[in-house]
RNA sequence: GGGGGAGUGGCGGAAUGGUAGACGCGCAUGCCUUAGGAGCAUGUGGCUGCGGCCGUGCGGGUUCGAAUCCCGCCUCCCCCA
């Protein structure tokens, strides 16, 4: 068993001075393993609720999908968060780094129906092996905390959370069209729908008509458009505003009682209600319920046929905007209330049923849809928003922006902004419509067909309707032995043992809910669960979350823009109004890592599994971690090649021999050798720290570099003294550590100091050690550089324009010529303008 | 169609108004070696009459000075429809 002095003992320093043999000496197989069993017998990655002495901060990175493999990807994402960590760690916080398996989830249950192995067989040996890779990796993670989101402990949290939402009518059944992947078996969420694919397997997603499970998202959507209480980047943000997708408009309705139907008229949603005297026509979506009531007997086949085409057709080839829009007329008409004109009714399939009321009004003069439309159809287009110098000619495409009212009634004359409120307000006092904000956001549907998930705790009972699973029966276990074969319905339909129950209510038959959670509910509020992950008593120990929620930091890629981190601020919110938590956001500041790529694609669950382990083995994790980081800018990405790789290790190596050198070979008799490199020092220091504050691993390793080049220039110049150069040696370590922390450990035990290298401080700089006696400054005539001079760091400008005038190569181009002007910058450059 | 990001040597990238190409890969030459797909050292944007000239996707502009700021265009990537 290794210990703290066994790795001293074992490993003296090397005093011989001899190079080549030290070099052998660093072997990444024998040093890596040895090292991690020191870090895991002293514990040091463990976490400490109770030490207040330092500031908290809660690290995270997001949690792995148990696919089989920690791919490169994953080194990826997770070698640039341990990176935050155990500097933050260095920077005198008390940081909680926890990791996690997101562990639910098709990809376990397609592997049952593959390979006849249970889904949570799949599961549990996947995060057997890649708990295996992720020690490979040597991260700060204290793994006494992980969670495992299948395991029945975690999900009874999910099932008593959903009773919570059921209470305060958050969570609630409704029948309607959702979104189903054929492929899967299941419906979807809106946020899972990718041009109008399942977000998983790209299949095209249909739609069909059954009851099913929700959140009120849409509750908060007002809420969540406030990110003032994040630090995110940009790009998050305006994904999820996007989203979100507000909008404040005003639904009017058009007159069609002349028909003598139940339906007295065609409600339609619009942004651009100073629009609404240029109405020519209105259009229903095919599948809209008064299309086959108001079309005209005359024009009956016509429609039929076009409703039928058009339901064979996807939304996305719908929508399309380079398709060319279509229409019929269903010789119907109704009536625009604000100048009682009699307007057409036509069938398109540019509108979509589930988009606002899924009938529009046709404004052609200024909407291009419907200007294309209108065009394609024969029908007039009327102008009403006059642009600036409008001439009263006929538009050749539709005005979009704003302008002035005309012909528009008691409303001309007025801009249309002020239009807009004028009309709403007129259409509000005369009953004829209301104003209302919508959003593209919908509810989030959480049903799901299929086995692996968390059973959704409500029974069915004939008798009491739908009764909620009492909390004393949580959880209400997946049964081990279900038949896993798709069939449109969740496997725990066949399952009777599962399917029947008592009613809690009545005692009576019940049946119950078969459907599972999406996945997503698991990682909504995983985070809190870090913070006490055995509690049986709480989801959460509310004590510990008093002094340790929100997550400071948070890493992940930015697939979860939208659906995760949307997801996860919803529930916090819901939590936050039940009393669980006083804080809006779950995660303060959120670093979005680039993605990896192969030149085959993109490297996912879906693809692309590169197994590190034989890199790990050829290279050492140190390197492989270094290169990942070294690659470009973290929140890039970059596209994964191995060449490159031997200029990391060839580093390490040298990191290696310089930091294993006798400092007792130096003479110390150089002073100016001594500030040379005690400037290097604290240059590193300030650039590395400054880099890794803002996750710039890619410079700050080239720092790093360009610092070992400086010891070793200073080591061969000779006449640093010995206390100097441990001090820039020690510097170096604490430095590398955060990136490289195998070799930055073995390293600095090596060289006696105490264990360990990440329980220490980072050192700090001197500004004034910055700065030198001497400066070089650019010599410039009319901005091209024809010098450079050097003088003393405090020369007066007039000392160096008289230097800079007199350089050979100013001389050269200010011969003969009047010199106009003269511009110094401060230590940096002298132009002279000729 | 909308939103976001990016275009710099043979390659990954650095520099966000002040010496373009830091750092690294690759390549070249040399040293060491029985050998090397190892290690070390030096060099490395192009052209050159050795004075310089050209050079950050393209075209214009602002400035003493632009990869960086402004206007117009082209290309690529990501997200959303």
């Amino acid at each position: 068993m290794a210990t703290v002095s066994d790795t001293l003992q074992d490993s003296p320093v090397n005093t011989s001075g001899s190079t080549d043999s030290l070099r052998k000496n660093y072997d990444h197989t024998e040093i890596e393993p040895r090292i991690r069993q020191l870090w895991q017998e002293n514990d040091i990655y463990r976490w400490n609720p109770d030490d207040n002495g330092r500031p908290k901060w809660f690290v995270q990175s997001m949690f792995p999908y148990p696919s089989g493999d920690l791919h490169i990807g994953h080194w990826f994402a997770f070698s640039g968060g341990d990176a935050a960590a155990r500097f933050k760690r260095m920077e005198g916080y008390n940081v909680l780094h926890p990791q996690g398996f997101d562990a639910f989830g098709l990809p376990a249950e397609n592997a049952a129906i593959r390979g006849n192995v249970h889904p949570k067989l799949w599961t549990y040996d996947n995060i057997a092996n890649m708990r295996r890779q992720f020690e490979l990796m040597g991260n700060s993670y204290d793994w006494s905390r992980q969670i495992i989101t299948c395991d029945p402990e975690y999900y009874k949290w999910n099932q008593y959370f959903f009773l919570k939402f059921l209470e305060s009518g958050i969570a609630y059944r409704s029948d309607g069209a959702v979104n189903w992947c054929p492929e899967d078996q299941t419906t979807l969420a809106n946020e899972q729908v990718k041009d109008g694919k399942c977000e998983r397997c790209e299949t095209v997603v249909v739609k069909r008509n059954m009851p099913q499970w929700y959140f009120a998202i849409t509750k908060y959507a007002d809420e969540m458009l406030d990110m003032s209480g994040i630090e995110w980047p940009e790009k998050v943000i305006v994904s999820q505003e996007n989203w979100i997708g507000r909008s404040e408009g005003v639904n009017i309705r058009f007159d069609i009682s002349e028909y003598g139907l139940d339906t007295k008229s065609i409600g339609t949603f619009t942004t651009r209600i100073d629009t609404v005297f240029g109405v020519t026509f209105v259009v229903l979506a095919p599948e809209h319920p008064l299309v086959d009531e108001l079309t005209q007997p005359d024009h009956k086949p016509v429609v039929d046929e076009y409703v039928a085409a058009a339901a064979r057709e996807t939304e996305i080839e719908r929508t399309s905007a380079v398709r060319e829009k279509t229409g019929v007329p269903t010789g119907a008409y109704c009536i625009n209330p604000l100048n009682n004109e009699r307007v057409p009714i036509l069938v398109g399939d540019y509108v979509l049923a589930t988009y606002g009321t899924g009938a529009v009004m046709g404004v052609p003069a200024h909407d291009e849809r419907d200007f294309e439309f209108a065009k394609k159809c024969n029908l007039p287009i009327r102008v009403v928003v006059a642009p600036e110098d409008w001439d009263g000619d006929e538009l050749e495409a539709a005005y979009i922006a704003p302008g002035v009212q005309v012909n528009s009634g008691d409303f001309d004359g007025l801009p249309s902004q002020d239009g807009m409120e004028a009309i709403s307000d007129a259409i509000e006092a005369n009953g004829w419509g209301e104003r209302v904000v919508t959003y593209h956001m919908r509810d989030w549907l959480i049903s799901r067909q299929r086995y692996w998930g968390t059973p959704i705790p409500v029974i069915y009972c004939d008798d009491c309707g739908t009764v909620p699973v009492p909390y004393e029966d949580l959880p209400v276990e997946l049964p081990a032995d279900a038949a896993f074969k798709p069939s449109g319905r969740s496997p725990l339909t066949e399952h009777e043992g599962f399917l029947n129950a008592p009613c809690p209510n009545c005692g009576g038959p019940g049946k119950r809910e078969t459907d599972t959670m999406d996945t997503f509910m698991d990682s909504s509020w995983y985070h809190m669960r870090y913070l006490s992950p055995q509690d049986d008593a709480n989801p959460f120990d509310p004590e510990v979350a008093a002094s340790w929620a929100p997550v400071d930091q948070y890493t992940g890629g930015m697939e979860h823009a939208v659906m995760h981190l949307l997801y996860s601020r919803f529930f916090n919110r819901a939590l936050r109004d039940m009393g669980y938590v006083d804080f809006d956001e779950p995660y303060v500041h959120l670093f979005s890592h680039g993605t990896l790529t192969t030149d085959v694609g993109k490297i996912s669950k879906r693809s692309n599994p590169l197994a590190p382990d034989p890199l790990v083995q050829e290279y050492g994790a140190d390197t492989l971690r270094c290169y990942l980081m070294f690659l470009g800018p973290w929140d890039k990405g970059g596209a994964w090649t191995e060449s490159g790789i031997n200029g990391i290790r060839r580093w390490l190596h040298r990191v290696w021999d310089v930091c294993l050198r006798d400092h007792r070979e130096l003479t110390g008799d150089d002073a100016t050798a001594d500030s040379v490199l005690d400037m290097a020092s604290h240059n590193a220091t300030k650039r590395v720290i400054e880099d890794m504050r803002s996750y710039k691993y890619n410079t700050a390793i080239a720092s790093l570099m360009t610092y070992v080049n400086h010891l070793n220039e200073a080591w061969d110049n000779g006449g640093v003294s010995p206390e100097l150069w441990r001090d820039s040696i020690r510097r170096l370590l604490l430095h590398l550590a955060p990136l490289a922390p195998h070799i930055a450990e073995e390293l600095w035990l090596r060289n006696g100091w105490e264990f360990s290298v990440h329980q220490q401080l980072l050192p700090e700089w001197d500004e004034s050690k910055l700065t030198v006696d001497t400066v070089n400054i650019v010599v410039q005539v009319n901005g091209r550089v024809r010098d450079t001079i050097s003088v003393p760091v405090d020369a007066g400008e007039k000392e160096i324009a008289a230097a800079a005038l007199a350089s050979p190569g100013a001389l050269r181009h200010t011969q003969d010529k009047h010199i106009r002007r003269e511009i110094y910058v401060p230590g940096r450059l002298f132009n002279i303008v000729v």
